[in-house]
RNA sequence: GGCGAGAUAGCUCAGCAGGUAGAGCAGAGGCCUGAAAAGCCUUGUGUCCCCAGUUCAACUCUGGGUCUCGCCA
């Protein structure tokens, strides 16, 4: 098993930091786990590190594609799963880092391997459900899955068709698929979360909005829609882009598009410490715990393996 | 200073021929197996501005007060 460390936690919870000090001292590379950064050209409303960040650290798995394109947790998973065996060739610790739990959790507990769905079979489930409703689809879902059905909000529509979906394409249900994945016991992590009180993450989150907003993030916008890129585009449904669609379709008030980002912002935060209270971790810390003194622990902790 | 309107949940407001109140938003709690910065579920008790009066009973009616917002000076 290949030893990797992951450091998670909320928006605006030190992140970057802790993992950048960590990397210096490990002289290692970070591995990110966002599912925005991913995004070329969306650098300051996605807060990816800095140009000077990135030249004195390697960050992987930033910048790898443009924002019409989705990827998604399968893609990570593999993705991130390359990068860590050439790490461990080059005799580094890989130090993953990120807000997107789901990347993380696929990554190390696998994802089952789904084909590739036709774009055909999605866009006619699709208007079946236009058609019929959300609730018939739901039904149609408890006939064929009802393992996975029962666990399934009938207004959850994503799912829904996902799971309709794979057993129309594989003539299984994907609960079967769910129950024959084998467990991953391919990395050795070491978990750490950064948490912080929810009042002060909030604090955080509006200031750094304001800095970003500061920093141009309307210009950054603009120019993506300039190239061509449309609210339509995957990479702009991401908080902090998809608020600013109003001001540059329909002339929003520009206040009331930063007041609905930050909103939006704050409930993703909210989104996620749910999400990670019901992950374990090896060490939880505060952000106002980061300094040297930790950072060296960590580091005598891990350079032997 | 005069006239008018209003004062009810953190915010915006609704409501009651008098029987102690309810929406939206915000917030909170939760779910999550290829869209995860996505998608989805659950969740509304507060001196109904204060004081007095009428009444079996007032947030609801009457009088006074305070404050806010308009318009006029």
């Amino acid at each position: 098993m290949i030893p990797i460390v992951t450091i998670e936690g909320s928006t605006a919870s030190g992140k970057s930091r802790l993992a950048l000090m960590f990397a210096h001292k490990m002289e290692t590379d970070i591995i990110s786990a966002d599912s925005r950064q991913i995004y070329r050209f969306m650098d300051i409303g996605t807060a990816k590190p800095t140009q000077e960040e990135m030249e004195s650290i390697r960050h992987h798995l930033i910048d790898i594609v443009n924002p019409d394109v989705r990827y998604n947790a399968g893609d990570f998973s593999k993705d991130a799963g390359l990068i860590i065996k050439q790490l461990k060739e080059e005799g580094k610790l890989p130090i993953i880092a990120g807000g997107t739990g789901f990347y993380i959790k696929s990554l190390i507990e696998g994802i089952f391997k789904s084909p590739d769905i036709p774009l055909e079979l999605r866009v006619k489930l699709e208007k079946e459900a236009e058609t019929i409703g959300l609730d018939a689809m739901h039904a149609k879902l408890m006939e064929v899955d009802p393992d996975a059905g029962e666990n399934i909000y009938k207004q959850d529509k994503q799912r829904i068709l996902r799971s309709l979906e794979i057993y129309y394409y594989t003539g299984k249900p994907i609960s079967v698929h769910w129950k024959e994945q084998k467990v991953k016991e391919e990395y050795k992590p070491f978990k750490i979360l950064l948490t912080d009180e929810r009042e002060l993450i909030y604090k955080r989150i509006e200031n750094r909005f304001d800095v970003m907003i500061e920093a141009g993030l309307l210009d950054e916008i603009d120019s993506l829609l300039k190239m061509g890129y449309t609210k339509d585009d995957y990479g702009l449904t991401a908080v902090g882009y998809k608020e600013f669609m109003p001001y540059f379709y329909e002339h929003a008030e520009f206040e009331d598009c930063i007041e609905q980002a930050k909103q939006n912002t704050r409930r993703y935060a909210k989104r996620q410490q749910t999400w990670y209270r019901r992950q374990e971790f090896d060490l939880i810390i505060n952000p106002k715990d980061i300094n040297e003194e930790l950072v060296t622990n960590l580091y005598k902790n891990f350079k032997q393996l």
